[in-house]
DNA sequence: GATATTGCTGAGGTTACCTCATCATGAGGT
DNA sequence: ACCTCATGATGAGGTAACCTCAGCAATATC
């Protein structure tokens, strides 16, 4: 029995806070992605597009922890929204290769910029400290 | 603009490790409730019940966070599961009360031992101090 | 006693995931 | 050359956890 279990009633309450804090975030990220008609889960995929260029829709999955066949979807809903567009893979025919088109870019760097200023809207209620400090221990948290 | 604004690219990953960290627990969570066959949100429900005793689904909602809708919708579940029981509100016919079975009560409190044991394995890789100040930190973003 | 409000729920929709089966292609062995 | 197994993407179908909007009954207000 190690001393943080005498904590233990914080624990829960510590998992609950957690909640209510990712729900509010989601909320307002939410929000701040309305103006371009992009879901929280597109923007997350035209940012690692962004950042990796053109990968294939496995990869992506892995960047977004999520299955291939979620990221099929994903890149779907991209394609229909015209910000991505698939070319096959030169490499290996069974795979595909997506890419950011023109307004793809366009629209991910806008995103990214609403993005930060929502964080900052967000996470601003801390001061420097505090937000180094979450940041560090969601890291460990991470896995 | 503030002096934070300078450390932009540290808010967005920010906000991504935040949500890396929310996907693994959410996950860990469902997973410690298989024994029950209980989802997150009915437990979150269950949770809500043991604390308050019995409640109307409206004031379930506001305890959840959720739409006055939504929590019909975890109250019938688990009266399907009959963990829960509807009665008339006593003090109001349109109202209902919703209050635990003694299954209920029991299936609860085992969730209870066992969300217990997960956020120890969860939190349980932070010291004390880190966990004191992630929880400190959260309460300032919760609003 | 007419009107507005409140409490719950039916109907129907959305997001973001999932698994399982299928199909084409690729890689390795014989 | 052929057979087998692994891999990449996707179709089909399903789930959890929300949502809004409309409607009904009961209560509160004027």
């Amino acid at each position: 029995m190690t001393e943080h279990t005498v904590d233990n009633a914080d624990d829960e309450s510590l998992a609950e806070t957690f909640w209510a804090v990712a729900s509010r975030l989601r909320r307002q990220t939410r929000d701040s992605l309305v103006p371009w008609d992009v879901t929280p889960s597109q923007s997350r995929a035209l940012g690692v597009l962004a950042r990796h260029g053109e990968v294939r829709p496995g990869t992506l999955a892995e960047h977004l922890r999520i299955a291939p066949r979620s990221a099929t979807e994903v890149v779907d809903d991209l394609q229909t929204r015209g910000l991505v567009e698939r070319r096959p893979d030169p490499a290996d025919r069974r795979a595909t290769l997506v890419a950011l088109t023109e307004e793809g870019d366009r629209v991910s760097t806008a995103i990214r910029a609403a993005r930060r200023a929502e964080a900052d809207r967000f996470f601003g209620h801390l001061d420097d400290t505090d937000r180094a400090e979450l940041a560090r221990i969601l890291r460990t948290l991470r896995g």
